[in-house]
DNA sequence: CCTCTATGGCGAA
DNA sequence: TCGCCCTAGAGGC
């Protein structure tokens, strides 16, 4: 269940673990059987990211598209396990084992398909491309600010926590039209998400909030949310805010819960 | 054991 | 806006 920094992380794993080897390329569950056959005992490449988006490529021109969704999963072993449960996708050497369970997508293409497919993704902060078209639609837009930090097309990678962080971080509210937001809070959150997504590419969670606002009676070895890092506001809704002391509150927008601080970001 | 929830996104209505 | 995809951990009983 990953931000871009994950998918990220994964490309890295997964060309370290298998570029530039045959790989042997099955499905147990059987959903990307005909699939697999067309690229297993093919050299694995290299797997990219774009965004929450992973491409997997082979020697043959065919590379494998993998988006997690919410529930997707990789496992890596350095044995190959008898499956367990349903495996969408497996990828094995004589010396690592991958294992893909309950991906959103999982899908062979071309080259020239996923090129397609990355003109559609939109800048990636991890990646540095560049905001210019983002900054643009943004600053244009009638829609909330917090719902367009989660279009992919605008903010490539950016999930419901990172949204939630960065509003905070820059004290915007997450209601606020994109046209009434300042250009250099536009500019200043796009920095910023470089700065936090990389972090969480080298570290594997998110970590937000700043040194001066951890809160001192939690040991830093101790603090860690459910996601795996220490943030002001996702999921800290009822509890007090680490720099004002307010109730942090929760509510559904587009479907997805949104937490902010209604004193520090009016 | 059960129910609820989730860092996502698609397509139908 | 809703249902669905489809998995696993958390929490209640």
């Amino acid at each position: 269940m990953p931000e871009g920094h994950v998918v990220h992380r994964q490309a890295k794993e997964i060309t370290k673990l298998f570029g530039q080897q045959l790989v042997h390329v099955d499905s147990p569950q059987g959903r990307f059987s005909d699939s697999a056959a067309l690229v297993t005992g093919a050299t694995l490449t290299k797997a990219t990211a774009q965004g929450k988006h992973l491409f997997i490529g082979f020697s043959n021109d065919l590379n494998i598209h993998v988006h997690l969704g919410l529930y997707g999963k990789w496992a890596f072993h350095s044995q190959t396990p008898d499956p367990v449960g349903l495996i969408r996708l497996r990828l094995i050497t004589e010396s690592t084992t991958a294992e893909l369970r309950g991906p959103n997508a999982c899908a062979i293409m071309t080259s020239a398909e996923k090129k397609i497919m990355l003109t559609k993704i939109g800048p990636d902060p991890i990646a540095g491309n560049s905001p210019k078209k983002s900054r643009e639609k943004v600053l244009r837009s009638s829609t909330a600010i917090g719902t367009l930090l989660m279009d992919q097309r605008l903010f490539a990678g950016v999930g419901n926590i990172y949204r939630a962080e960065v509003l905070f971080r820059h004290r915007v509210n997450p209601f606020l039209p994109g046209r009434e937001l300042d250009p250099s809070y536009f500019d200043a959150m796009w920095a910023d998400l470089r700065i936090l997504m990389k972090r969480g590419v080298r570290t594997g969670r998110i970590d937000t909030v700043r040194p001066e606002h951890e809160p001192r009676s939690m040991k830093r070895a101790a603090r860690a949310d459910r996601h795996g890092g220490e943030v002001y506001v996702y999921r800290r809704d009822g509890r007090e805010c680490f720099v004002c002391g307010s109730e942090i509150h929760m509510a559904q927008l587009q479907g997805r819960n949104l937490f902010w601080c209604p004193t520090c970001q009016k």
